[in-house]
DNA sequence: ATTATTATCGAAAACGTTTTCGAAATTACC
DNA sequence: GGTAATTTCGAAAACGTTTTCGATAATAAT
């Protein structure tokens, strides 16, 4: 019970190795009679060329690389599925790593998946990343490469993102829309560029609408978890009374808050009322159903492995490749905590 | 900018490929002299070897393949994420594929990772799986295969499972303690063996507890969604007015038949007690807070890696191996819907 | 000084494929 | 019939590593 090899159709049908591979890849220089024969036989034996052999000659191993901060995440899980599904249509394999947002480990996730010798990579950079010269060496040793959601904009890859500014602005408008006056925003972390850019767009929503902003509303986020949602949510009651509206950084936290109002008999959305980030699953099904921000996650993850593919494609051939940055559009999801 | 290669350390330090090969992987008999010497040019180089042609050599990709009916689900991704790190603890990379819950598929997916000759696979089947013929060519081909979850007793493999009926028994078990004389149970689709188990678990737990088993109040659900638990919700209360408890076959449709409690306002857990499976992140934010049976989805994926290792070890010593079955406790957590 | 032992090295084969290049055989053309 | 064009094939190199096995040189033992 061997392998099957070439060399072994090539014996038992008296012709040589290079006749039955150029047989089997369709090469113009094979008698018909013989390619039929090559074909019969290797099929009747349930030949597979052996994909080693095939990654050694060829340089490439149709298997890309992709980096995560957590695969236990709504938006995350949704983003490997468009990924996995992309890749495979193209004929493409891909191995998943995660970051546990640890810089350590994102940089040694790299190593090995360059190491490995895929033949791209994708890559959402976790929250600690501030100083992300280790992606230039990606670059540096021409891997295809592209970056979503959490970015870094001083290295030129491609790359697939929101408009998280634009998004977060549309978020605070549809509260004020809604009658809130004093608008809390509890904020992701300090260094990832999509809280950076939410925020912003929070702080610009309140001056094109006369609200003076206020920093003592803003509260940032250190692990954006449920518990800290809670926690923040307590903290807003405390230091702010008349808060009517709260703009949260992703509906993970913004649940937390809701589970602390609802202990606490605090009537959303008659008291305050609430808007999330990322449309997750469950923030249509709680009580009550979280408005929220819906981010295209399993198109971003299609849009990320066809940006992947043509750099891919470009590198195979010679040909010059400039990054693309691809813009995905979001939409206000509105639900009975905003009513 | 090339690669490095072993070729050019030899030639550059005047001395044999073979020698530099031997230094790198600590051979004893290279002089100590050399082997300093190769070490450092090695590293200033940044060489690592080049796996593509490893892999021809030693016959190994380091590289295992997983087959998994979905991956947003949040047990999945529990487990994806368990198998993930225990693999990288031991040097191994983790290629993700979806069955989609398409027995089509399923078969596609192996297929593609056998040709890709990957060390190992580890497989939860999808629902559909009926067939598990193709399974036999995974055990023919003598590819270290481990069976989790959802798997097909058939076949001759490692497994790692829970006691589905014992556990269904338990939750069922809860349900009469807190005082449930008519309970309904909303089952899984027909062919997995899991629905099966969990259903034959409710059976026998009403039976020893002296309630009649009554097929009217069985319930099974063919997309196991949020949806159908709603559905379910409303025939039930339709079908039997008297219901006093539901044990549902997940967390998704518990929660279903949660918001259509919620909507029509029948009372949980006064009017009706619910009970899930799996212990959904999910299940702890909803209100009333879902009493849930607790499934250990990581270590599910750490103990299924170690099975598959410990099949790979022996397959390369060519020592005899056995499949072995892990079976993982489960357990019940109360929660405010059987209050 | 001779033999036996040990330390150190490298040639070469092997893994299985792809592809280049030229040779041989067949057919077409005048 | 001879030459040119075309069809069909295969030898060989290459991809980069690992490992076997034998050779040489240095040292130890007698």
């Amino acid at each position: 019970m061997k392998e099957i090899t070439l060399k072994q159709i090539a014996e038992t049908l008296g012709i040589s190795v290079t006749t039955v591979s150029k047989a089997l890849k369709g090469y113009s220089d094979v008698n018909e009679k013989t390619r039929q024969s090559v074909l019969d036989l290797a099929s009747s034996l349930q030949y597979t060329p052996n994909s080693f052999a095939v990654n050694l000659r060829t340089k490439e191993s149709k298997t890309i690389g992709l980096v995560i901060p957590e695969v236990v995440h709504h938006f995350f899980s949704n983003v490997i599925k468009g990924i996995i599904e992309e890749a495979e249509k193209n004929g493409y394999l891909v191995i998943i790593l995660q970051s546990n947002e640890s810089l350590e480990l994102e940089k040694k996730q790299i190593e090995l998946l360059i190491n490995k010798r895929v033949d791209g990579i994708i890559i959402s950079l976790s929250n600690d990343a501030n100083n992300e010269i280790y992606l230039q060496q990606i670059i540096d040793r021409e891997i295809p490469f592209v970056q979503f959601d959490k970015i870094s904009k001083l290295i030129p890859s491609s790359k697939v993102i929101i408009n998280d500014q634009k998004a977060a602005y549309q978020a605070v408008k549809h509260l004020i829309d809604k009658g809130c006056k004093k608008i809390a925003h509890i904020r992701g972390p300090i260094n990832p560029q999509n809280a950076i850019d939410r925020f912003l767009g929070y702080k610009k929503a309140l001056e094109d609408h006369n609200i003076t902003f206020d920093s003592s509303l803003v509260y940032p986020c250190k692990h954006v978890t449920f518990e800290e949602g809670k926690e923040f949510a307590a903290r807003i009651l405390a230091d702010h009374k008349d808060v009517d509206g709260i703009f949260v950084i992703t509906d993970m936290v913004a649940v937390g808050v809701l589970a602390h109002f609802n202990e606490h008999q605090i009537k959303v959305p008659e008291q305050i009322k609430i808007i999330g980030f990322s449309n997750w699953f469950m923030s249509q099904v709680i009580t009550p159903k979280l408005s929220t921000v819906d981010q295209p996650s399993f198109e971003m993850g299609e849009q990320a492995f066809k940006l992947l593919l043509e750099e891919m494609h470009a590198r195979k051939e010679f040909l010059p490749f400039t990054p693309r940055t691809i813009e995905l559009d979001t939409s206000i999801i509105e639900r009975e905590s905003t009513f």
